[in-house]
Order: structure tokens, then C-alpha cells, then sequence
DNA sequence: GTGGTCACG
DNA sequence: ACGTACGTGACCACT
């Protein structure tokens, strides 16, 4: 007989921290499980045994004193978020037809210590899967244990543990008794480690023959004064080290013997915790039972694929597809017809015709037929769109994952055309949940139109001055050098400035510099910490320097110049299934943080340029945040503020200080403004206090004078959160949502972490809403004007179009009117615009 | 691959 | 006792 013996803690307990918080649509969380189920399916088909038990701790912890008590709790308590997955876990496994054994008074191990001294006296295989190093102390000729890392399983038969400690398996106890363990509370020899330990058991086998050998031996002293004050220590080390092996656990080996599946309490769980892919590999369909209708699995035709080569005639008659293309290929699946071709005007004809279509990769294609002059038309759904919609933390959104996520067939069974086939049932799955969630007109209306300006935004690009970037590298080599050379000079010694870890050691212990904060590798030597050393030391204004100088130079100068493609511009890509809260985002290059707040670092900006004879247009919303805050609460003092059209931060700090306009002095706007950001994000004093350098106490008074005299803003935020709460979700005016798993936490600070969340992704979100709104808006009216002009930017409140000299002003003028009127608020929506060669100058 | 740092809104 | 404002992406050092 073989049997699998599982530490069920252990494993869980790895699984729980090696993977992601993750949870199922009612915020129960199911990580843990995932990753216990991984890791067991994965040495069960491995060891193929007969029986399979699963240990759980059953121990009540015991507490001499009070003071013991929160150490203790803290080490051994688990997380809630883990807990909740312990019963769980065990009720699975019994319905796997799986034993679970605990035992009262002792520990999972202990368990599998008993069990497997079972099996090996019997002469029969034992596998003990732990990830927990201590159990290799079972290892004999007939136990193995499988020692889960985060990486792999190592199987640790006597061979592989002789050849990796040099030792026998059972003398682990002895080391243990000597070296100690801080995390089993096994306090060992006070002062041997596990070097000198290790030494001492290869010398004298056992800690009996360490005590019986070492008075006479040839150790140093102080090894010797060590041993011999930590004599009784050891000694109750050892038996603490020692996993008990006759536990009176109520069961046998050959009583784990694996038993029948309770193939409908399996599936009846695993739907409710969402764990499709696991309940595939079952072979077992999913519950429909009633908690679990929404989540049914569609019926679905198998499909028997005809393939036939696309043509012009055959695209006529086409009344509706799904499709996928890659650039090369294309893929058009009508019913149980798949037409392919490769003939680019055959692709050309298809993209542009009236046929509705729905695809996976919408912007990817937009941006082909650009560059092949021609269009996109009949676009009716992108399902990694509606993926993203519908849970906007997803890591992507490909066929596959939203099948297995809605419920949908994957017709894995037709191999390479398994996407295709499932893209229809998909795309109709799909378009039924966001119309379920009230988001069918942010899909139709934002969405789905603003692929087709991000596409063209790409397409177009931004024209670079590649001499003028090379020219001020150049500058910033020589500063760095220079700014390096007087560092060293500083230091009394070279090093490498840019590692935190060298630039650590130089100033809080060589030069003695009075250290703050501290990472959990070694000193913090961020910006804040280095301007609070400003006057301590010139080294310090220099690394800051230098910090300026190599960031400028890596990540702009250098890092755009790799960038640039053949026609003198940089194609940026602009995602639209990345953000959380609705924003868009820009990589390879990300041209939404160029530099701008220093005036070294704005000097970038006189690069980006116009093509010659033409001109860029930049227009940016002026606080849209706060506004669209105002427009949420409906605080009337609030909205007083901004339509009276005076400086928000000004008439804000005239308000809540109670004074003129013009009586504000520079401080008290300052500290103003710090307090509208923080509302925006979700106020709390701490931070504040830090931000504007006040105390804690005089932040929090900001804080209680502010909302004092906006009280709807309050109001409006306990509102959002008490519904994130209730609902687990947040919305945009545009009705687009966001999870808030954080908010079921038992963890104080994710839970707090969540209220800001709530507070700050329907403002944040509904201003990314309305700029996409302006957006689709201003590209259709540049088509239609049929303007010598095109957007080339977004930076989440601010576009930018590259227009002909001539069109200029009936650009400035759209983006105006486009952006200002986007959507009737309760507040006027402001908007600065100007123009100018270079994106510096056009910045005003 | 992760953490520290820093660029932007 | 702990960690500390929202949302991103790139580069570097280090494991």
C-alpha cells in the first residue's frame, strides 16, 4: 500500500501566502484552497497512492501570562482571511471521498508522525507531503517526504537528506535541540547557531553524545561554557523538537484508503467558490443548483468546423461573425463555417464591410487597417472589453480565462480554433452580464468607440527632435559625472550611488548621518528622507542631484530614443483593460509621465514637437477631480466655490479659514490644497500632516474644519462607503464599477486601504469616464470636419492634437467646447487650452 | 521576480 | 502594535 500523508496546515499555510489574496464574487476568499488544491493534485498524480490522509492541527494553544499571550496569538493565529478557508478545504477534501484526521492535543504532524511510523513498520510506503522542513525527521527507507517550496516539490528520500544535511534524518531533532528554532519557540543552546550545532552533531552523532564527549574534546572554551549553561535547555529542546509517533489519532493507514467522490457536493461547492478550471479537471460539470442559476454552464453544440478560403464573394453574403486576426491570418467563423486567408485585399475588404463583427483584439486591428488604408467598420463587440468592465482587476482577458470565468464552453476539443469557436457564445455571455450590471451604454457609447481613437492615437504618434534629446543627454552625462565625482569625493571612496543598499551603508554608517525611516531591507533613502538631511552633509544635495540627473537620462533620454520609430515618432500603447479605476494607461513608452514639476525635467517636453509647419493644441481640465466631487456630493458651499471661478485652493482656504479671498496668505492656500488632494484620495491626518509638515493633531483640525464646512462631502463619503460595504462594489456616474474585495478583510489596514478606495474610484473614475467621452467626441468631430488633424495624447485630464497651422484655432476651439460641454455637472467644467511648437510651449 | 525609487495625473 | 492618501509604468540593484 502507499499512502500520501498531507500536513493540511502546512500546505494551506504556504499556499495562503504564496498566492494572491483572491475571492469569489460574495468576498469569500479562495486562494489558500486554490493552492492547497494545485499543489495536492499535482504529488497525488506524481505519488499515485492508494490512501491519502490529510492532518489539521487541533491544539489549543496555552498561555502562562498575559504578555505571552499576544506574541503567541500573533505567531500562531491566522489571518481571517486564511481561517475562513480551513473549513473549507476540509469539507472539499471529504467530499474528494478524502480522510481528514485531527487530533486533540496535537499537531498536524505529529499526526503524519504516527501514521507514517504505521506504514514503515508495516513495511509499506509512506509520502508525507509538507512544506514544513521540520518533518524530514520522518524520513527512513520507506518514508519519503515531499517538501513543498515555492518553486517545486523536492523529494527527500535518505539519500537526497544524507547528501544535503550529511547527517542521518532523525539527528535533525539533535541540531534542532542545540541551534534552537525561534519560530517553533525552541530555544535551544543559548549562542550556538546552526553552524557550530551542525559541527557538533557530525562530531558526536547525538545530543547525548554531545554531553557525554564535549567536556573532553578538543572545543573552545567558550563553546564548552555555552554547552554547559544550556544543558537543561537543550535537553527540553529536544523532546519539544521530537514529532510525536504514536499520537492516539483513532486511525490507520489502511483506513485512508481513498473513498468514493461525492461528485454533487463537489461540484455544488467548487461553483460556489468559483473554481471552474479545478471542477474541469474533476471532470465534473458545474451546479446549477439555485444559489448557483447565474452561474450554470451554457449549453453548447459541438461543433464539426467546415473550412473554406475567404472571398470576396463569400464576405457578401455574410450577415454576422466573430473573428480573430493576427496581422497575417485572418479567422472568420459564421455558424459551422470557418473561413481563413491570408490575401490582404481579401482582409482589407472584410475589415471595412457592413458585416457585424465580434473579435478579442479590437485595437490591434483598428490599427492595421490604418496602416493599410483602410478601415474597421461594423464593430459590435471586443470581449476583452467586456472582460475588463466586468472586473476591472483582472491580469488579462483572453478567451480562455473569460470562458472559464463565465461559464462559457471553451472548445479546447478543436485545438488552435478553440478561441474562435468560443468567441460568439462568449462575446452573447458577456454582453448579457454588462447589460445585467447596467453598463451596456458605457460598453456601446465610451468604450468600444474610444478603442478606435486609441488606435488611431497610436497610429499617428508623437514626433520626437531626436538631436535636441541626444544634445541633453549629453548635458546630463556630464552632470552625472561631475555630481558622481563629488559624491565619491564625499564618501572618501567610490561606489554605486544608484543601489540603496551601498548608498545605505555610506551615509547612515560611514558618514553617521542620522537615519529615519528604514525599508525592510536597510535604510530609506528616498527623496523625503534625503531633504529632511539636506543641511546635514553636501552629499546628500548631490545624490539628490544625481538622482535627478541618471532618472532623467535612463528613463527619458535613453529609454525614448530606443523608442522611436522609423518616421521620427514614438508610437506609444495605450491600454484600456488595465486600470482599476477606468483610466486609461500608457507603456513602451509610457508618454503619461514626462516630466513637468521640475523645471530641469520640463525641459523634456521641448522635444516632443510638431512636425514642421504644423502645430501641437493642448487643452487640460482645471481641477476636474474636485469638480466631479462637488458634482457627486452636491455641497453647495462646494459648488459655490468653483462658480464663482476663483482659485479652488484659494476660495477653499478663504472658506474654511473664514476670511476674504484676499487675506489668504501663500501658507494657508498651500494647506489648502494639500486637504482638497486629500479628500480626493481619501483623507486621513497622518499623511496630511506629512505632506504640509504640520503635527498629526493640527492636520486632523484641517481635516474636521474642512468637512465642517463642506458637510456634504462627508456625507457623500460615508454614502460611497457604506454601500461598497454593503455591496462589495463602487460606481462612476457612467455606472462603471469596481470590487472592492479589501473592504472584507479582517485586516485593519486593507480594510482602511478599501474605505479610501471607495472614496476615491468613483471621483477618480468618473473623471476618466468624462474624458473619454470628450475624446470619442473630438475624434468624431475632427473626421467630420475633416480637420488637418489628428490626437496624438492623453494624460488622464489633458489631450493633445497635433494639427495643421491652419486648423489650429478650430482645434483649440473643439477641444474647448468638446471638453467643457462633455456632460451637464452641477458645476462648470474648466478648460485650459494652448498652442505651441513644442508640447513646453504648448502647455502655456 | 521583487523591492526601492521616482516620473506623471 | 502597525502603517499611513488614489491611480499608473520604467529603471536599477539584488536574489
Amino acid at each position: 500500500m502507499k499512502l500520501l500523508a498531507i500536513d493540511g496546515n502546512s500546505i494551506l499555510n504556504r499556499a495562503f501566502y504564496g498566492i494572491k489574496l483572491l475571492s469569489n464574487k460574495k468576498g469569500v476568499y479562495t486562494n489558500a484552497i486554490f493552492g492547497f488544491m494545485n499543489i495536492y493534485m499535482k504529488n497525488f498524480s506524481d505519488v499515485e497512492p492508494d490512501a491519502v490522509a490529510v492532518a489539521f492541527d487541533l491544539k489549543a494553544p496555552t498561555f502562562r501570562h498575559k504578555a505571552m499571550d499576544y506574541y503567541k496569538a500573533n505567531r500562531k493565529g491566522m489571518p481571517e482571511e486564511l481561517a475562513q478557508q480551513l473549513p473549507l478545504v476540509k469539507e472539499l477534501l471529504t467530499l474528494m471521498g478524502i480522510k481528514v484526521i485531527e487530533c486533540e492535543g496535537f499537531e498536524a504532524d505529529d499526526i503524519l508522525g504516527t501514521l507514517s511510523k504505521e506504514c514503515s513498520d508495516k513495511g509499506d510506503k509512506c509520502f508525507v507531503l509538507t512544506g514544513d522542513r521540520d518533518s524530514l525527521q520522518l524520513i527512513d527507507d520507506n518514508v519519503t517526504v515531499l517538501l513543498a517550496t515555492n518553486k517545486e516539490t523536492i523529494h527527500y528520500t535518505p539519500e537526497v537528506f544524507r547528501s544535503d544535511y550529511g547527517f542521518e534524518p532523525i539527528r535533525l531533532i539533535d541540531l534542532k535541540a542545540l541551534m534552537g528554532d525561534s519560530s517553533d519557540n525552541i530555544p535551544g543552546v543559548a549562542g550556538i547557531g546552526e553552524k557550530t550545532a551542525k559541527s557538533l552533531i557530525t562530531e558526536f552523532g547525538t545530543l547525548e553524545g554531545v554531553y557525554a564527549g564535549y567536556a573532553d574534546s578538543g572545543l573552545t572554551k567558550g563553546v564548552k561554557a555555552k554547552l554547559e549553561a544550556g544543558e537543561q535547555s537543550a535537553k527540553d529542546s529536544k523532546w519539544l523538537a521530537t514529532i510525536v509517533r504514536d499520537a492516539p489519532i483513532g486511525a490507520k493507514p489502511e483506513d485512508c484508503l481513498l473513498g468514493e467522490r461525492d461528485e454533487a457536493g463537489i461540484s455544488r461547492l467548487l461553483t460556489d467558490l468559483e473554481m471552474y478550471k479545478l471542477l474541469d479537471k474533476f471532470g465534473i460539470g458545474a451546479s446549477a443548483g439555485e444559489a448557483a442559476e447565474d452561474e450554470a454552464p451554457v449549453e453548447y453544440t459541438p461543433v464539426e468546423p467546415v473550412f473554406y478560403e475567404l472571398s470576396d464573394i463569400i464576405l457578401m453574403g455574410l450577415t454576422s461573425c466573430s473573428y480573430l486576426f493576427d496581422g497575417t491570418h485572418l479567422c472568420v467563423r459564421c455558424e459551422d463555417r470557418i473561413y481563413t486567408t491570408e490575401d490582404e485585399a481579401v482582409i482589407k475588404a472584410f475589415l471595412s464591410s457592413d458585416c457585424p463583427k465580434v473579435t478579442d483584439s479590437a485595437k490591434s486591428h483598428y490599427r492595421w487597417a490604418m496602416a493599410h488604408d483602410t478601415e474597421l467598420r461594423a464593430l459590435r463587440n471586443d470581449v476583452s472589453i467586456c472582460g475588463y468592465l466586468l472586473n476591472s482587476s483582472g491580469t488579462d482577458y483572453t478567451c480562455e480565462k473569460l470562458c472559464a470565468e463565465y461559464r462559457v464552453h471553451y472548445y479546447s476539443e478543436n485545438g488552435e480554433y478553440a478561441d474562435l469557436l468560443s468567441l460568439e457564445g462568449l462575446s452573447a455571455k458577456l454582453l448579457e452580464e454588462v447589460e445585467k450590471e447596467g453598463m451596456l451604454s458605457l460598453l456601446n457609447d465610451i468604450e468600444l468607440p474610444l478603442t478606435e481613437v486609441l488606435a488611431s492615437m497610436e497610429h499617428t504618434g508623437v514626433r520626437i527632435t531626436q538631436a535636441g534629446v541626444r544634445e541633453f543627454g549629453t548635458f546630463l552625462t556630464e552632470k552625472i559625472e561631475e555630481t558622481q565625482q563629488m559624491i565619491y569625493d564625499d564618501a572618501g571612496h567610490p561606489f554605486n550611488i544608484s543601489s540603496p543598499k551601498q548608498l545605505g551603508t555610506v551615509l547612515f554608517e560611514e558618514l553617521g548621518l542620522p537615519s529615519g525611516k528604514k525599508t525592510k531591507n536597510g535604510y530609506s533613502t528616498n527623496a523625503d528622507v534625503l531633504e529632511g538631511l539636506r543641511d546635514k552633509s553636501p552629499i546628500v544635495d548631490n545624490v539628490l542631484k544625481y538622482r535627478q540627473y541618471t532618472k532623467l537620462n535612463s528613463t527619458y533620454v535613453t529609454g525614448l530614443l530606443d523608442k522611436v520609430a522609423e518616421d521620427g515618432r514614438i508610437h506609444t500603447s495605450f491600454r484600456q483593460t488595465e486600470t482599476r479605476t477606468g483610466r486609461i494607461s500608457s507603456t513602451e513608452p509610457n508618454l503619461q509621465n514626462i516630466p513637468v514639476r521640475t523645471e530641469l525635467g520640463a525641459e523634456m517636453r521641448k522635444f516632443f514637437t510638431a512636425e514642421p509647419g504644423r502645430v501641437l493644441v493642448d487643452a487640460d481640465y482645471s481641477q476636474i477631480e474636485l469638480r466631479v466631487m462637488a458634482h457627486l456630493c452636491g455641497d453647495e458651499n462646494m459648488i459655490e466655490a468653483f462658480t464663482t471661478g476663483e482659485d479652488i485652493h484659494t476660495s477653499t482656504a478663504a472658506q474654511v479659514f473664514g476670511l476674504e479671498p484676499e487675506r489668504v496668505t501663500p501658507e494657508m492656500r498651500s494647506a489648502a490644497k494639500a486637504v482638497n488632494f486629500g479628500i480626493i484620495y481619501g483623507i486621513g491626518a497622518f499623511s496630511l500632516s506629512k505632506d504640509i509638515g504640520t503635527s498629526v493633531a493640527q492636520a486632523k483640525r484641517y481635516i474636521a474644519d474642512y468637512l465642517a464646512k463642506y458637510p456634504k462631502v462627508q456625507r457623500f463619503m460615508d454614502g460611497v462607503v457604506e454601500t461598497a460595504e454593503k455591496t462589495g462594489s463602487v460606481a462612476t456616474m457612467f455606472g462603471r464599477k469596481r470590487r472592492i474585495p479589501e473592504l472584507a478583510s479582517s485586516n485593519k489596514v486593507l480594510q482602511a486601504a478599501g474605505k479610501r478606495i471607495a472614496m476615491n474610484t468613483p471621483v477618480q473614475g468618473t473623471a476618466a469616464d468624462l474624458i473619454k467621452i470628450a475624446m470619442v467626441n473630438v475624434y468624431r468631430r475632427l473626421k467630420k470636419e475633416g480637420l488637418d488633424a489628428r490626437l496624438i495624447l492623453q494624460i488622464h485630464d489633458e489631450l493633445i492634437i497635433e494639427s495643421s497651422m491652419d486648423c489650429a484655432g478650430k482645434c483649440a476651439e473643439l477641444l474647448r467646447e468638446e471638453m467643457m460641454n462633455v456632460y451637464k455637472m452641477k458645476v462648470p467644467l474648466s478648460v485650459d487650452v494652448h498652442q505651441g511648437e513644442s508640447w513646453y510651449d504648448a502647455k502655456g
